[in-house]
DNA sequence: GTGAAAGCGCTAACAT
DNA sequence: ATGTTAGCGCTTTCAC
């Protein structure tokens, strides 16, 4: 009935008068052709509205075009952006995306993994669960198939990672905070084994000492949420926990979520941010210029994120499709024997984005563009200004009357 | 090198000593088969490691157990969740799926639709960009695969829809503002041909006159973003706009990032909320219960979508391969003439999710679990309660000092 | 209940 | 530059 739905290359073949491999070979651009075949084939082709099958193509080819993307909770704030980077780029370069959410579970992420291969995924693209109870799986799938791991790492050597560089945005934070004065900082973070939490964390142990010279630094860690920000601040500013320190007069948070709760609490508390205490976090999630004060924190590069991580895919792609190392002439430069080496460990510089968190007066900016958060789940175009003074304001008794 | 990597069904045959065919009958259970055999053909196949080639086995069985799910812009952050409850559930029906972003871009919402009927998924979840403009591709889709529409519709009778019901859900918002005696509402929402800014406008005129007999409703109208809501807030405050009327006791607002962006722009305007404007929201995203205050909404059964939508697009997975309306007994049903139907549309029913932002003394609970936005980038699992006295609070001096 | 054979739609040798 | 011949790994008739 639909045209389209069932011409096989055949059907193309007849049509055109040549050979089925010669449509092949003109559909596929894998070789030379004549000059007018092209042509009357791929005009046959289009009259009869042929769809090549790619299902077809990929058994015989040993190419799906198509990787697996496996993330840990796709709920996360953070995820959102670094897919849409990633599929964008990975469709322009022709290749479909599997994704699978983990709920957080290193059992079903192995499950997963294990699925998406026997899908014959080109590829993987895996932000762990765990640092260490994803790794057997993650590992596995890597002797299979070219894995690049995202934004966390599970151990060394299992893949090639490509993530931001935690320290250098801890240190942006720190250096931001020491320039407007603050002398009393803490850090609220997370305890996890993800590699963020403690790269972030050895970060600000390493770097605050320049603020508060042979003190110890202030420590509390939960995990990566708001819940866990609120109730942090519940405890700092408790005078029998903390003893006769004096209250912080600035918040570090291991990401942005704590740093939304932090702010949410100590408004309660009726705390003044920033006046009494500057709050950061990290990350630059959607809703971080949501909150009032609007966080100050450290943007990564989702972008080059996404680009880097697949072009080392790629690269793996093209050399044979051995994933292992394999003494190839840039491996094998010589290695201090005791560091164990992921292959490549992208590290991307971060970007510092002060917002009213930190910086008292901040002029109540009008708005301002912010990446994702545009459009709601109707959305449509986005008035060219925010203070355009042509958009609608409707005082309205005609339509749609009850 | 790795078991497993090129085991095929011979492989497991001659290692039986049974045939192909009655490998594969045991290990896909399409058939009955012996009691002996079955043991000794999976014994076989475990010891060799075989895995399936889903890619085989689709092009052969002509099902590839693949959905698309076609998102408007991931990063609109009503969608994760949705997200997440749609591949749990496909993936419990060993279903995988195929994720594209459209970038809020019909042309290329068109362009990936056919490039997942290229890779012949078995059926398609579509949230269409644009009511109008997505139209045609979507037509040609739902004519050669099962599709269902999700959230929002692209004009009648193209698919079967399954959404939250926003006319109910808004009269949730307007009784329960009419309950805490609140009696100049507004409505900010969004001007869009897309279907839930519509049907959440005209619920507000319909609703609202209860409110404020005899009295025309007060609309702004933009997009579905916090942006958005800062500004009205703006012009809704500013007496030249405004005339004569009194500010408003009450905003209603269109989605949860408008009513954010309200809350935001309200507060740096010195206004009391909920004490002087009561605000609500739409769609219960993860940043509302961030905000400060918390925003009153309207919680979208997100799972039960899920689950309403694989079930009609397995629906139509079985009946025959023609997703067409084919005369069966339920759809033969007499119709008036004039009304164009969508084959279904399900409605399902929202929940309201009262917080800070409509009622003041909201005892400033303790924190309190929410959905999505539990952990971070590199999130473990929280402690059990957001108050326990044993979690860490660690004035640390100790390790990696610099 | 089991085996033999055919073939899904395509690409890749190998011919010419 | 084009055609011919083999399959990719699996499911599915069709026989027995």
């Amino acid at each position: 009935m639909t045209p389209g739905s069932d011409i096989t290359l055949r059907d193309v073949a007849r049509a055109s008068g040549y050979s089925v491999s010669t449509v092949s070979r003109v559909l596929s651009a894998s070789r030379p052709v004549g000059a007018g075949t092209a042509r009357r084939v791929r005009e046959a082709a289009e009259r009869l509205g042929y769809r090549p099958n790619q299902v077809a193509r990929a058994l015989r080819s040993r190419s799906t075009a198509t990787v697996g993307l496996v993330l840990p909770q796709i709920t996360n704030p953070f995820y959102p952006t670094l897919v849409r980077e990633l599929t964008h780029v990975l469709d322009e370069r022709g290749r479909a995306v599997l994704l699978v959410d983990c709920d957080d579970d290193p059992d079903k992420e192995a499950a997963r993994i294990e699925a998406l291969l026997a899908r014959q995924v080109d590829a993987l693209l895996v932000v762990p669960v765990d640092e260490h109870r994803s790794r057997p799986a993650v590992a596995a799938a890597a002797a299979r198939v070219p894995l690049v791991l995202l934004d966390r790492s599970c151990g060394p050597g299992v893949a090639d990672l490509v993530a931001v560089d935690n320290a250098a945005g801890m240190a942006l934070v720190l250096d931001h905070l020491a320039a407007r004065g603050r002398r009393r900082p803490c850090y609220i973070g997370a305890d996890g084994t993800a590699s963020a939490a403690a790269e972030r964390r050895a970060a600000y142990e390493a770097g605050v000492s320049a603020l508060t010279p042979g003190e110890p630094p202030l420590l509390a860690l939960g995990d990566f949420s708001a819940a866990w920000g609120r109730e942090a601040v519940d405890r700092l500013w408790d005078e029998r926990d903390r003893g006769d320190r004096r209250p912080p007069d600035a918040v570090v948070c291991g990401n942005d979520l704590i740093a939304l709760g932090v702010i949410q609490r100590l408004r309660q508390l009726g705390v003044d941010v920033p006046g009494q205490v500057a709050v950061t976090g990290f990350d630059d999630v959607p809703p971080a210029d949501l909150a009032d004060p609007a966080v100050t924190t450290v943007r990564q590069p989702v972008r080059d994120i996404a680009v880097e991580a697949v072009r080392l895919l790629e690269r793996g792609l093209d050399g044979a499709g051995a994933p292992v190392c394999d003494g190839s002439p840039q491996d094998a430069a010589p290695r201090s024997p005791g560091t164990p080496v992921a292959r490549h460990a992208v590290r991307l510089a971060p970007h510092l984005v002060v917002r009213a968190s930190t910086v008292p007066d901040t002029a109540p900016a009008p708005s301002g563009t912010r990446h994702g958060a545009r459009s709601g789940p109707a959305g449509t175009p986005a008035p060219r200004s925010a203070v355009s003074p042509t958009a609608p304001l409707i005082p309205n008794s005609t339509k749609a009357a009850q």
